[in-house]
DNA sequence: ATGGTAGCGCTGCTA
């Protein structure tokens, strides 16, 4: 089974792109954020031509959060479990049950700047993930939680730590919540393919020409138990897919990571 | 270089 997740930044923008990169490398499920699409919008029907079945978890402007599958997808639980659908401001998180495992697609909160209101709700929010996946389900089954995290794990996920002193994704407080996460049972799946490997990233900046200049950040993880750790089989930041289509629209800023698990 | 680009949507916010 192979597992994708995306921060395509735009669906709507995106759209094309991310069609032929399906016919391309054929994922089982996709976990897609900022999705920047109500509901409404989504394209529902566009995914079925593909062999997909899908759900959507979005109101808008910004964020927006997708899970596509070609294995079965059930239970789908907008937000965290609980969480009143009329209360959920920003959508960030979307769970479904795919092919026996269980799937989140989540959009950590970017933070803004180290210290403010918003990184601490983004710690709060981390944390919050935390519990919910604690009460929800067990390391012992198959869980996969996907999405960009909006952290660097690691100083070798940024491609000069000397260039992030005092900023954002890469703070000791960030890291110990995105630990305390992993302490419920979950491993960096890219980690065992690669588990000392620098230079490997999944966002540029858009700006000062960062993509060419090899200047990013791993921030986009699949996170997964036990049982999934066991079957990796191979991993992947697709960065071809970071580059445009030729002349028409540019691309995303984050490029596509997926992960191969062996049959259990 | 306290800059720079992209998306949404029409003003400036978010990233």
């Amino acid at each position: 089974m192979r597992i994708a997740t995306w921060n395509v930044n735009s669906l709507k923008a995106r759209m094309a792109k991310l069609e032929q990169w399906l016919g391309d490398v054929c994922p089982d499920v996709v976990c897609l954020q900022e999705t920047k699409l109500a509901d409404a919008a989504f394209p529902t029907l566009a995914f079925s031509a593909l062999g997909y079945e899908s759900a959507h978890h979005g109101n808008g402007r910004w964020n927006g959060v997708a899970i596509l599958s070609k294995v079965g997808l059930e239970d789908p639980q907008p937000g965290f479990a609980g969480e009143e659908l009329a209360d959920i401001e920003e959508c960030r998180l979307l769970t479904a049950t795919c092919g026996g495992v269980r799937v989140a697609s989540v959009y950590v909160p970017n933070g803004r700047s180290v210290g403010s209101q918003f990184w601490i709700a983004k710690l709060e929010w981390l944390d919050r993930l935390r519990r919910d996946l604690a009460e929800s389900c067990s390391p012992d089954q198959e869980v996969a939680v996907c999405g960009d995290f909006n952290v660097a794990p690691e100083d070798k996920d940024v491609y000069d730590i000397a260039k992030f002193v005092g900023a954002t994704h890469v703070s000791a407080e960030e890291r110990h919540a995105l630990e305390e996460l992993r302490a419920f049972g979950l491993s960096d799946a890219f980690r065992e393919v690669y588990p000392d490997t620098g230079q490997l990233f999944s966002w540029w900046d858009y700006r000062s020409g960062d993509f060419h200049k090899g200047r990013g950040m791993r921030i986009d993880l699949v996170l997964v138990t036990e049982p999934l750790r066991r079957r990796v089989s191979y991993a992947l930041i697709d960065r071809e897919a970071r580059k445009g289509m030729g002349s028409d629209r540019p691309p995303s800023d984050h490029a596509p990571v997926f992960v191969d698990f062996a049959d259990g």
